[in-house]
DNA sequence: CTAACATTTTTCCAACTGGTCAAAATTTCC
DNA sequence: GGAAATTTTGACCAGTTGGAAAAATGTTAG
């Protein structure tokens, strides 16, 4: 329930600059000192807040959403989400770095003593898995990304960066043993990514296209039917195709 | 140059209900008269609003814009600006359906007649080709998807809609031929727009993924060759694969 | 009960937003 | 050249937005 973390980017101490008077408690008058027991409370407050965060975000990207929709999706006033979050910024980057955390585990778990396909195969579960469950973190990634990644850059260009170059890495060695088709190992999970999160991402176009008839969640299954037959298939190493 | 229109959701009408004096000319009381002859002079200014515009609102979406950033983009002032486009609605719709247009153009050419493996790989060309040069379309329509797509929904549960599902019977007629591998159509379709896509939409993601050394247009080629082989090996019928 | 702290609400604000309007500058057409 | 039409600008507005301040209302430990 609490992977590793990609990038520990939440520490504490940026977001307690000048919390409400708490961080006074049990100590009188150290300078910075203890920084926050942070209550019950207001754990349970600042979920509540980011699931409605998470909301709104993920549907108007963050210029898009306003404090007031999320306050209101929340079930309080403004200024109260103020008193737990003093920075909308604050609120979407909690979000975002919670998010990279659990959306990576699955490239993460890619394991090299397993048998390549089943890896392959159990990868693009999981992810459309995540699209299936967690739209909203799809979406609130796509948008992060639409708008240049601008709060995540460093993340994604170190942090990711390494752990798909670890990963293609093995990719390549399956490939060389020849127990996986011979194929660029950056696009092939490039192609992993975007056909799975298609499924969170793009729904509304998901669901007009397939009609009424075939919106229940059969939707995910077929897809992943569709996708294991499609990488399993493109990626069997043969000697070669009659042309 | 001029695709048929999917849907020609600027008529003029709308637009014109109460355009600049422009109207009064030529006639002089006609109720609702000849409306617009359009000078070269404001086609000019509109295409460069409607180009900044589309700078501007593919990297924060509508809401996400603002008027003034567009206006500063095309190199005018906002009361400018709003004299050729009184809403701000207004550009968006255009630019939307301007779109939709030639984004589904490659669908359209999809040929029942030709051979399932020459379309299928010319399609993903193409689509790749958009998404390399036109990757402000492709993110402004993944943002309007991202919201929800509320601008556009009828468009996509009408039009594109009977368009994928005329493209998805082709595919099952070949299929049923034994020319392609028996697989879902409509999920055929989806990984296609997926993978091509995800070029101009996650790009700041794969230019950080491939690293400073792989980021000209090479990378277009690459994920060309990838994606051609994954879907002709995953598609090509076989009796079966040995498991 | 009450002092000390935590939480919530009320009020307010300055900056920004989409948009108006009339005057000024420019272009067009005779 | 000059009247008429078009285009551009500057000043302005009402509504929204992120956020601050402080008063009001709990809550809890002694």
């Amino acid at each position: 329930m609490a992977p590793r973390k990609l990038n520990a980017a939440d520490p504490a101490p940026a977001s307690v600059k000048r919390q409400h008077k708490a961080d006074a408690r049990a100590a009188s008058s150290h300078p910075p000192a203890r920084p926050r027991p942070l209550t019950r409370i207001q754990k349970e407050k600042q979920d509540i807040i980011l699931e409605a965060a998470l909301e709104v975000f993920s549907l108007h990207g963050f210029r898009g959403a306003t404090i007031d929709q999320i306050a209101t999706q929340a079930g309080m006033s403004k200024p109260n989400l103020l008193y737990y979050f003093p920075k909308k910024e604050e609120i979407h980057r909690r979000l975002i770095s919670a998010l990279l955390d659990t959306w990576l585990a699955p490239l993460r778990d890619f394991d090299e003593s397993g048998d390549p396909f089943t890896e392959i195969r159990s990868y693009i579960r999981r992810k459309l898995e995540m699209a299936r469950d967690f739209p909203r973190e799809s979406r609130l990634f796509a948008n992060e990304m639409l708008q240049g990644a601008p709060r995540i850059a460093e993340m994604i260009e170190v942090d990711l960066k390494a752990l798909v170059d670890e990963k293609a890495k093995v990719l390549l060695t399956w490939m060389d043993q020849g127990r996986l088709s011979r194929a660029d190992p950056y696009h092939l999970i490039f192609s992993i990514w975007a056909t799975t999160q298609h499924y969170a991402d793009f729904d509304v176009q998901v669901r007009a296209v397939l009609g009424k008839g075939r919106n229940g969640e059969g939707r995910f299954e077929d897809a992943a039917r569709y996708l294991e037959q499609l990488f399993m298939h493109g990626l069997t190493p043969k000697p070669r195709v009659g042309v």
